[in-house]
DNA sequence: TCTTGAGACGTACAAATGTACGTGAGCCTA
DNA sequence: TAGGCTCACGTACATTTGTACGTCTCAAGA
């Protein structure tokens, strides 16, 4: 299905933007990412040229403006990002992660809390499978 | 510190494999990578190379077979790696990507249950630290 | 009307990445 | 000892990624 290329980490940082305050032109872009990063105007111009070449963000002109809009939910790009990841560094097996995480990075009770929590939904209509 | 430069994505499926099976020749890698990926030998020559070149792993000539070994752990790698994900997907909260592991990516009754031994576990002896 | 600033767009280019060929050396076997 | 197999290793090369310069156009103010 959706098998667009896949996302480099300077179109992440800008698709992220692009999901955060929705439909945006380049120069919103732009302010949003010279909080945390320091990338040039056209750096980001071309980012999100490439991200509509891929595939994750459409583009109309808006007058003389472009404006942008991304394609897709987060969720897929997402999924997407954490499975290749999964694969490569996991050999396939999530939990190793979710453990990684939980003890590595470290959870509040309350998260704790919640994650039992759906850990039990989740054994209940878990029934079959694997 | 160890400010080495990051792995890439193929490198860190050659990388892992290293960790997995400890010291190895490209060959042993290679076959042991064929299960999964489907590399050239030679592919998988210049990753251990490339991976040396790094700083993240170290190789010597056993008569004349070169010989890799992970240098570092894993951990480290996987930290780095996941905090970068961590923070560039989910704005550096865990907890989104857990879930979204466990109900994306779905888990065995046994993996659900481990799971839930950590999380005991871990909700006992946590006690401070943020 | 002339100037200027904002923005689009084409284009460039070095570095990193993915992929692999070819050559030459050591080793095993007929 | 000649042939073939296995490796190491140098090298190559297309693609992707990171980064950004120029140029052209439009629109608004002087």
């Amino acid at each position: 299905m959706s098998s667009r290329p896949s996302l480099s980490k300077g179109e992440m940082e800008v698709a992220r933007v692009l999901w955060e305050i929705g439909a945006a032109g380049v120069r919103e872009v732009f302010e949003t990412l010279s909080n945390t990063s320091d990338m040039d105007y056209t750096t980001v111009q071309t980012y999100l040229r490439r991200l509509e070449t891929k595939g994750y963000a459409s583009s109309k002109l808006k007058g003389r403006l472009r404006i942008y809009t991304a394609k897709g939910r987060p969720g897929t790009v997402i999924r997407e990002t954490v499975n290749d990841l999964v694969d490569r560094l996991f050999g396939g097996q999530s939990l190793p992660l979710v453990r990684h995480l939980i003890e590595d990075r470290g959870m509040s009770p309350k998260e704790i809390h919640e994650l039992k929590v759906l850990l039990d939904q989740y054994e209940d209509d878990d029934s079959c499978d694997d």
